[in-house]
DNA sequence: ACCCAGGGTCATA
DNA sequence: TATGACCATGGG
């Protein structure tokens, strides 16, 4: 089973999810980073509190107090931790020129300036890279590891450079690689969170014979 | 009253 | 290098 096939059938099940939910890549980023190890549900209302408050930009979030940038925060939880996180890319996003600036950067020197900010990871550097740059990596969250180790196409426990070295070489021949990796991790993330729990028997499931969120 | 959510950092061994 | 503690809200 090809990580081609794979996504054929997801794809065939769910339809295109036209990811990212953000009306601009400064959104995208914020919520990349508010994302983390949360609901998305409640990083949007975190999101709209910052454009209720008119803060919805880099500047206006290093020039926030760090009280009341984690007020605006709180529905999406560590709010003291991600406000601190926040204005740390921030920081570094303005230092570095902002968005224009930064489209001039290849990827490989993007993602490592993305990673020296204290607070962003591999996971958010590269829904950053993915759905505010257009860059062709490929996403790999907790979702990712759990269904391919199910499918038996990963052990589970690599780590996760290499993981995303193993998705982004299959895939090296597909023609719009962005375009893939964009709908590729959306219908994963989609496939494990609202569909799989109600429908226990969509294809993908059938095909690794375990349809439920929870377990290894 | 649990468990979990589109992680990451830091301290420790 | 590799585990564990910690961060914290809201939904099921």
């Amino acid at each position: 089973m090809s990580l081609k096939k794979i996504y054929n059938t997801l794809f065939k099940n769910y339809g295109p999810q036209n990811w990212w939910p953000g009306d601009t890549p400064f959104e995208v980023m914020v919520g990349a980073v508010l994302t983390q190890n949360t609901a998305w549900l409640n990083v949007e209302r975190a999101i709209h509190n910052l454009v209720e408050a008119n803060a919805l930009s880099a500047e206006t979030i290093v020039a926030a107090h760090p009280k009341r940038l984690a007020v605006w925060l709180k529905p999406s939880g560590y709010f003291n931790i991600k406000a601190k996180r926040l204005k740390n890319y921030c920081r570094w996003y303005i230092e570095q020129g902002g968005y224009e600036a930064l489209l001039g950067w290849p990827t490989d020197e993007l993602r490592h300036g993305l990673l020296s900010v204290n607070g962003v990871g591999p996971e958010t550097a590269d829904d950053i890279l993915l759905y505010a740059f257009d860059r062709p990596v490929f996403v790999i969250d907790a979702y990712t590891r759990r269904l391919f180790r199910r499918l038996g196409l990963i052990e589970g426990s690599e780590h996760y450079e290499e993981l995303r070295r193993i998705f982004e070489t299959g895939l090296r021949s597909a023609s719009d690689r962005v375009q893939l990796f964009n709908e590729y991790h959306a219908l994963i993330v989609i496939h494990a969170k609202d569909v799989c729990k109600t429908k226990p028997n969509c294809q993908v499931c059938c095909l690794i014979q375990a349809c439920q969120v929870k377990g290894p």
